[in-house]
DNA sequence: GTCTATATGTAGATAGAC
DNA sequence: GTCTATCTACATATAGAC
């Protein structure tokens, strides 16, 4: 694989990252990629077979990126309830995207759930790395049930997610933010 | 509008209904509520002039469906806490739908959330319902702040939600549920 | 009111020139 | 590697017979 070869294919997996998030994966067509890319539609089967094949490669770019993030929020501080709270500011640094499209996680696999279970089960990478990653610091806390706490911290943003995008409401993500962060700063570190 | 009318019209927003649920709105085509129904694709343009329609239909009779919920749980008790608890259990009374494709009301909002905003208003009929019934129990209960305890109940019933059913986990439902009800106990009524 | 046939557009995917 | 032209299927929607 050249360079000008997997740069154009990292600009098609950008560009479907983009729109599978603000209007969907099923409402994203291959027309709407190529308008945003200026790659011709024929041209994308020569760097992924299928449209799934696509979606594979987005999510594998999410794992990544969000996987930087993590490392960002480790190396910010090596106090565990720092890094939970680095996390929890995602709330925040996102609110203007989450308002108008909910989680680009959450939604995806909101959005896939209702499809095969393959595609399901591809979504979901994304919310394992997170979920994983959250279980160790709750660990580091000397939380006993750590995954309990990493599923009910991604469930209490999910669900400010949704909130807010279903009524618009920017100012439910700042108190629901104020209260998540005291709930991590709550947490016990016996 | 005969009977012999209205009955078909019925089948084809009842059909709908669960089709948008399972499979999402775009997803499901006039021929998927076609042979789900018997009714030939065509004929749904007596009864509807556009698919739009039929959401709007379908909205209805889930705004239909919830209000008479709602209006079990008053029945049920005159004590806000219990209807709140009445209100919460459909996260157990619903697990099986709910770890399968999540919560029926979310799901769509956040689907159409990325469309046009007239869809995107429409959707939200149910969550409006819901929030406005949620907060005159909590306002029943003297909360200071009832709304945002309304918005939070629904957050969190959300969220359970979407984790659910991104790992199809049906503890999860079971233990936030509990938490959940030990929350709206702990509610005070001054 | 009910149904068939069809119009019109666009989806994902392919073939083959260059 | 890149691009155009095109295939096949299916989407919403319409026309018009019965």
């Amino acid at each position: 694989m050249g360079s000008k070869g997997e740069s154009n294919r990292q600009l098609i997996v950008n560009a479907a990252d983009q729109l599978f998030y603000r209007r969907g994966y099923h409402q994203t067509s291959f027309r709407d990629i190529s308008d945003a890319t200026g790659i011709p539609r024929g041209n994308f089967y020569y760097y992924f077979k299928t449209k799934d094949d696509i979606l594979n490669a987005v999510v594998e770019s999410r794992v990544q990126d969000y996987g930087e993030m993590l490392q960002a929020c480790e190396q910010e501080s090596s106090d565990p309830r720092k890094r939970l709270l680095c996390f929890s500011n995602m709330l925040s640094n996102f609110e203007d995207n989450i308002v108008l499209n909910g989680c680009p996680i959450g939604t995806l696999c909101s959005e896939l759930a209702k499809d095969e279970a393959d595609l399901k089960e591809v979504s979901r990478a994304v919310f394992t790395l997170m979920r994983n990653w959250l279980t160790e610091q709750f660990t580091a806390l000397n939380c006993a049930d750590a995954d309990d706490k990493a599923m009910d911290m991604m469930a209490r943003m999910q669900g400010v997610t949704v909130m807010a995008s279903a009524f618009g409401d920017r100012k439910f993500i700042h108190r629901s933010l104020a209260e998540l962060q005291a709930w991590i700063n709550s947490q016990t570190l016996s």
